[in-house]
DNA sequence: TGCCAGGCCCTCTTTAGGGCCTT
């Protein structure tokens, strides 16, 4: 079965197109619906985190400083990852700073980037809104450290994709889930699924 | 001075506008 490389990006903003920086990244592998392997890492990329962002977060300026560099864990992040497909929540996000990683390594990305806030809509469109914290709440999944830190929400968001994965593969009737027809299912208009 | 994202989705739509979601 697939492994899936499950990631969040801590930032300073909301774009790398307009000088917004990451702060933190995690990662966590997903295969057979279990966590298998997990990266975790503060970086400092010579910026300064707005006071907004650090009351939003909990990484400080002073954390930052003490943190490795920025393309030392982006160079780790990016080999951690390998070539597995990517999941993010509100995908379009984290794949800025991710590709935006890759450039500056010289690299491209050669493999899908999945949505599970977009999957999400699809599978529970009965929850309140697709918000990351609302989903834990509204599906009971395991949540451990707090919201709006890399490792806390990249595990969340694992194991929310596990739950769509066990749900689409039930109602689709699947004996194997694959990337593809999860792409297939993302792109669907909501109410088809 | 004030504003500055962007992809996706819905609807009072498609020659558009506004809400959601991420930091």
């Amino acid at each position: 079965m697939t492994t899936y490389a499950i990631l969040d990006f801590e930032t300073t903003g909301m774009s790398p197109d307009h000088g917004a920086c990451p702060t933190e990244i995690a990662i966590v592998l997903v295969k057979d619906g279990q966590i298998t392997d997990r990266y975790q890492s503060l970086m400092n990329g010579n910026t300064w985190i707005p006071p907004f962002i650090e009351s939003l977060t909990g990484i400080t300026n002073a954390m930052i400083r003490k943190a490795p560099p920025m393309n030392k864990v982006m160079g780790e992040a990016i080999e951690f990852a390998s070539d597995h497909p990517l999941v993010a929540h509100n995908a379009s996000f984290d794949r800025k700073f991710w590709d935006e990683a890759l450039t500056q390594q010289s690299k491209q990305r050669q493999q899908d980037f999945l949505c599970s806030m977009l999957l999400s809509r699809r599978v529970f469109p009965e929850a309140p809104n697709h918000q990351l914290g609302t989903l834990v709440r509204f599906l009971q999944l395991p949540m451990s450290g707090q919201f709006h830190r890399a490792l806390s929400d990249a595990q969340a968001t694992a194991h929310l994709f596990i739950r769509m994965q066990q749900a689409i593969q039930t109602k689709l009737n699947l004996q194997e889930l694959t990337c593809q027809k999860l792409l297939v299912v993302q792109k669907q208009k909501i109410g088809a699924f």
